[in-house]
DNA sequence: AGCGTCATGTAATGTGTTACATGATTCG
DNA sequence: CGAATCATGTAACACATTACATGACGCT
């Protein structure tokens, strides 16, 4: 009964908040509300069975806080599996898939790194961004070419092309932070 | 029986690319294979039965293609009530909830614009698109200078930081290739 | 006494994901 | 004739979304 579902987006922030310090849902709640975190997640509905699944897979526990009063809290923290899989999953290369279907996930796993897994891995982790980013530039600098030459009949509008102009920059942009990220942590 | 349901980002790209051209299920799956287009979906087995409720709710239409030949080929349109439907979604001014919880439609409803609404819509998107972007990269500076001032602990990692950095690059590059695709269109 | 916040959830619904399944053509 | 491609799907499962529900605590 291991469970080797992989993770959700969202079931990864939780994991790396309450690694940062133990939570309970209303703290993580709070913080989807008012940070960039938010992203995330949109509403309790999704915060409290993340948790419930994340707790029947071991990878966290929660205990009532308060039982003396009558308004109990229950407070989640990393159990060492839930430490074990939280290294196994940042130190996972970036690969295309990940940058093309699900970017912030990266993001995400980079923020969390830094207090879990060490430097090597985190620079070993912006090298595969960055080579992946790069690929994927010019994979997508390939189809944008594609759509200019091979015919711009007479009455199609530019937006589509457009639209790819800025997928291009915007993964230039990643590659380019990566780099300079690099070099800080250097 | 009107189905007011919001169309998934997954149909709204599916819509556009049918009203770009007619095309089966084949053909969208070839795309989604081949192009950046990809991002928005990962097998047949979401894009059939996107298919299936897009004609359910009367925004295509599809008739088979080879009845002669053994392996038929249901070729999709677009219904006028589909067309109106495009029309109404793409021009929604572009919101902060869009940008902070799926960008990715942001940028899908430029796209299609091009060939389905007017020159003077797609400006207001853009000028839509640039306040809310501007106004989200203020958002974000404020939790990044909140996450240095009032407390750089002496352990804590920089990369939360740095990956919110890269959030609010983003975010300003989006805003910045807007102000530049305005003044291209204008 | 009442309102806002704290704190935890459940229920219904729909959709994406993954894997599998089937058969017809075309090309070498 | 065999393999790749054309072309269409189905089934199981899990997850996110939305809305709703409950009740205690603190403050005025």
């Amino acid at each position: 009964m291991k469970e080797n579902r992989r993770l959700t987006a969202l079931e990864l922030a939780i994991l790396g908040m309450i690694h940062e310090s133990p939570k309970t849902g209303y703290d993580l709640c709070k913080i989807f509300e008012t940070t960039p975190m938010g992203h995330y997640s949109s509403s309790p509905g999704s915060t409290y069975p993340a948790l419930k699944r994340l707790e029947a897979r071991g990878v966290i526990s929660g205990a009532v806080n308060r039982e003396t009063s009558l308004r109990p809290r229950k407070l989640y923290e990393v159990t060492p599996e839930g430490t074990q899989h939280l290294i196994a999953r940042l130190s996972e290369p970036v690969t295309r898939d990940e940058l093309v279907m699900s970017e912030d996930e990266t993001l995400l796993r980079f923020a969390f790194m830094g207090n879990v897994v060490g430097l090597s891995v985190v620079i070993s982790f912006l090298e595969s961004l960055i080579k992946e980013a790069d690929a994927l530039v010019k994979e997508f600098e390939a189809h944008y070419q594609s759509m200019t030459t091979n015919g711009q009949p007479p009455g199609k509008a530019p937006t589509p092309r457009l639209a790819l102009g800025y997928g291009i920059e915007s993964c230039r942009g990643l590659a380019d932070w990566a780099r300079r990220t690099l070099e800080d942590l250097s």
